[in-house]
DNA sequence: TCTGGGGTCCTAGGACCC
DNA sequence: TCTGGGGTCCTAGGACCC
């Protein structure tokens, strides 16, 4: 399992010490929460994941030797699995089970970079004269994760970011594994081009037409044929990341002067609909869940992008940016709506619609024109009303009028 | 009963300004 | 009358990640 190069003095412990980078993911993790307190799943294959037109969340790994991956739909996985449980997602636990392996990890160093609910970069070079080599570290996590959660977990540990990654793929499930910076190319030339950050099916597909079939074919080929192949950007993080090259430091946190980019919600109908009735009550649900979670983030956006996605799966967008940023509920729906119905679709069926609102700024830095309107200021008065009341009673205490009573199975 | 929901980043074209 | 670049913003689509 080793792509480390023994030499005569050679051991784990000393190869690590140049591997400060821990990638530590978990495995199977939300199908691995969820078989741990219930002992009649422990010998079946269990998938989580959600109903009707849903895909796999997680699957153990009794399902996978069945074909089962994430992110598959579900209809798939049963047929090739169908004597497997489907459990449905219990995302507190997953929470508590995640912040608590967190937690694990900020004992052992403050660098901790969270990237989901179960992975996340560890930087210990900090911590090496305290606890040892990074592969005793390494250990250390594994086995306290065990006795705390009965979860297992794999490590990965490399000189980066990107090798850490992969590293901790291949030593999956229940493993660690080790790539000095000596043994990077020899780690990584062999791979497929597909275990690349960045590189997802289709560019995967774009550089097999090419011929490049591994890692190594990546790195020999000349950084301007890689470009114009798979564009600029992509080019140049492929051909490094091809020699392990990544200048990529952890970012503990974003912290609240860097809040997020854009927030958004969207929903595939449990049928697809023509119904523009149908629809724009939709919109208006997911405007009031965006602009709910924005003002609770303190953000307020000026771009308001809507989604349609088509029985058949083609996707549009149609944005609008307005000179004024707004957490309001209505002003979103309102833009929404005028965005949706400008499509001026008629019989189309309509499987998806989703909202999201982009350019977001600090609320406070808002400076809401002069001329506040008597409505408008109605309208955000009525937002905080109902966050009151939605955090006092629940979220679906309270919701705009046009959404009750509509409501059908 | 094929294909979730939350995001980020890149590309490319056009408008507009200097 | 014809023709420059560079920079920024906006829009739409696409790919990718977890």
């Amino acid at each position: 399992m080793s792509a480390a190069l023994p030499s005569p003095d050679w051991s784990w412990e000393h190869a690590s010490r140049e591997c400060p980078i821990l990638h530590v993911d978990m495995d199977a993790f939300y199908a691995s929460v969820m078989v741990r307190d219930r002992p009649d799943l422990q010998q079946v294959p269990v998938i989580v994941g959600g109903g009707h037109r849903g895909v796999v969340l997680s699957a153990n790994y009794l399902a996978r030797e069945h074909g089962v991956r994430s992110a598959m739909p579900m209809t798939r996985a049963r047929r090739l699995c169908p004597r497997a449980v489907v459990v449905q997602p219990d995302y507190d636990t997953f929470s508590a089970v995640s912040a608590s392996v967190m937690e694990t990890f900020r004992q052992v160093t403050p660098v901790v970079e969270v990237i989901s609910l179960d992975e996340a970069f560890l930087d210990v070079s900090g911590s090496v004269r305290r606890l040892g080599s990074p592969y005793s570290i390494a250990e250390h996590l594994r086995a306290r994760i065990h006795d705390e959660q009965q979860i297992t977990c794999s490590v990965g540990a490399a000189a980066t970011v990107a090798t850490a990654k992969i590293a901790s793929r291949r030593a999956k499930p229940d493993g660690i594994l080790v790539v000095p910076p000596e043994a990077v190319t020899t780690f990584l030339h062999p791979l497929d081009v597909g275990e690349l950050w960045g590189v997802g099916e289709k560019t995967a597909q774009m550089l097999h037409r090419l011929g490049l079939m591994s890692v190594g074919d990546v790195a020999h080929t000349p950084l301007p044929t890689l470009q114009r192949a798979v564009g600029h950007a992509l080019g140049l993080q492929l051909h490094h990341l091809a020699w392990g090259q990544d200048r990529r430091t952890l970012t503990p946190r974003r912290g609240p002067d860097e809040p997020d980019k854009s927030i958004g919600a969207d929903e595939t109908f449990g049928r697809d609909t023509d119904d523009r009735e149908v629809i724009l009550r939709e919109l208006l649900r997911l405007s009031a869940k965006v602009a709910g979670r924005m003002r609770a983030a303190r953000v307020a956006g000026r771009t308001v992008t809507v989604k349609v996605r088509f029985a058949d799966f083609t996707t549009i967008t149609r944005s609008k940016t307005t000179a004024e940023a707004t957490d309001v509920t209505q002003e979103i729906y309102q833009t929404a709506a005028d965005l949706f119905l400008a499509l001026g679709l008629q019989r189309a069926r309509v499987r998806l619609v989703g909202v999201r609102v982009e350019g977001l700024m600090p609320r406070e830095r808002v400076q809401r024109q002069l001329v506040l309107g008597a409505r408008e200021r109605g309208w955000s008065e009525a937002d905080r009303a109902v966050d009151q009341a939605a955090s006092r009673f629940g979220a679906q205490a309270v919701r705009p009028a046009s959404l009750l009573g509509g409501g059908r199975p």
